[in-house]
DNA sequence: CGCTTTATCGTCAGTACGACGAGAAACAAG
DNA sequence: CTTGTTTCTCGTCGTACTGACGATAAAGCG
């Protein structure tokens, strides 16, 4: 039986609703291999490092932004041989959910770090379209049996907002009315701040913040997910 | 920046009911690091052999068993530095659900391969408690929004057999009256076989298999989750 | 001041679910 | 063979939740 030694890495998916859109941070390569391809941000994980504390920094290092900020949490590990031509790397993806970063990608090291629209993501280098797809589908069935749809959203948001992160990630338009009912009545959703604002037109709307619930019972469910949908698994 | 290189293993977290309770294989181990102690199976992953593929080798190894038989997915990866006192290895666990296998245990390697409560479980070696709680709380969760419980049961079963899973492992007593009307009118969760089968008193029940939904649309929640769970992140 | 836009409240019917009654079909005991 | 017990299965009822959609409130705009 063949010991493996392989190099461990951490991959960062890191999602946010910019400009009725969900995005993505990725990094344009400055070397070999997949030189001048997208990618996701990561790197190696240090000695004595964890792999949670791996990824926090990697979040840190890319965008400037503590993690305690928007949604944080490990996603899935990749380590099919070949995936990196340069040797055995295994890799921890971590996915993000953050809100609309006033200071997009400051203290990047690297290079050409942007948000980029998911829809127009296809060609990442390694496996990183797989990577991608696999944190967007948790992503969305997140929001539906957790509040995590405020992890989008600034500290202080309306329903409308909210209406909003649920419409762009799901790609689907949600009634305006049984979705304000169902965020203010569901136990510990979103809180009211007292406060309100005028948009761009209209009434102005109350202002929310985030509520203790961890988990939405019963939860939002999408719309009609077509008659069946492929295995979910990993 | 220090380049990380770990052993990478593999640790199963084998999931079956038994005698009407949710058991656990584990394996006591004969060599130290804790040495005596009950340690989930796992093993390291070959040159040149996919992470899945290294799980899959593994539950062969030890159970016999053929991964497609119940159901198997990647739960999560943990490598917090000084889990193992032998150097610094990162483990990818993975979670079966499979039934109450008639040859339990056959072609293992492991000396001391065992099914065991999972309810006295307690004081594995090195992080695997930590793991097999982590385990055992995403079956709970994958039963109420997945058919996944067909998987703790054998090709044929009926719907009391399918409710004993759900009672198990969420430790609740359901309905019996309620818990039929969902199962059978549930679109795709099981089909009846035609047969039927007297257990060991009343009257004798329809047998079902599994049906071809992924996904239970609206799922089958538990009955009252506590006011407040704690964060369900990793 | 109407008109448009957005936010919020309300109504109504259909679906799903919890509680529970009742019949059907087996076995065991008398 | 009858009665009782057990388990499976079908129904009923009231309540909760949801989807469709009308109506009102409160802003800006011309």
């Amino acid at each position: 039986m063949t010991l493996c030694m392989a190099a461990v890495t951490v991959d960062l998916v890191l999602l946010t609703i910019r400009q009725g859109t969900l995005q993505v941070l990725l990094i344009r390569r400055g070397i070999e291999p997949y030189r001048g391809r997208w990618a996701l941000p990561g790197g190696f994980v240090h000695d004595d490092e964890d792999l949670d504390a791996a990824a926090a920094r990697e979040l840190r290092e890319e965008t400037g932004v503590d993690p305690s900020t928007g949604h944080f949490e490990q996603l899935a590990t990749y380590g099919t041989p070949g995936r990196d031509p340069r040797g055995r790397v295994v890799t921890v993806a971590y996915l993000a959910m953050l809100p609309d970063l006033p200071a997009p990608v400051a203290g990047s090291d690297a290079a050409g770090a942007e948000w980029r629209p998911v829809a127009e993501s296809a060609g990442l280098a390694f496996d990183h379209d797989r990577i991608l797809a696999d944190g967007v589908e948790r992503a969305r069935a997140k929001l539906e049996y957790t509040p995590l749809a405020t992890a989008f959203c600034p500290p202080e948001f309306t329903v409308a907002d909210l209406r909003g992160v649920y419409e762009t990630v799901w790609r689907t338009r949600l009634d305006a009315r049984n979705f304000h009912r169902k965020v203010t009545t569901a136990e510990g959703f979103v809180e009211p701040t007292g406060h309100s604002v005028t948009r761009d037109r209209g009434r102005p709307a109350q202002l929310f913040r985030r509520g203790p619930a961890r988990l939405l019972h019963p939860p939002l469910l999408r719309p009609a997910p077509a008659p069946d949908r492929s295995g979910s698994d990993r």
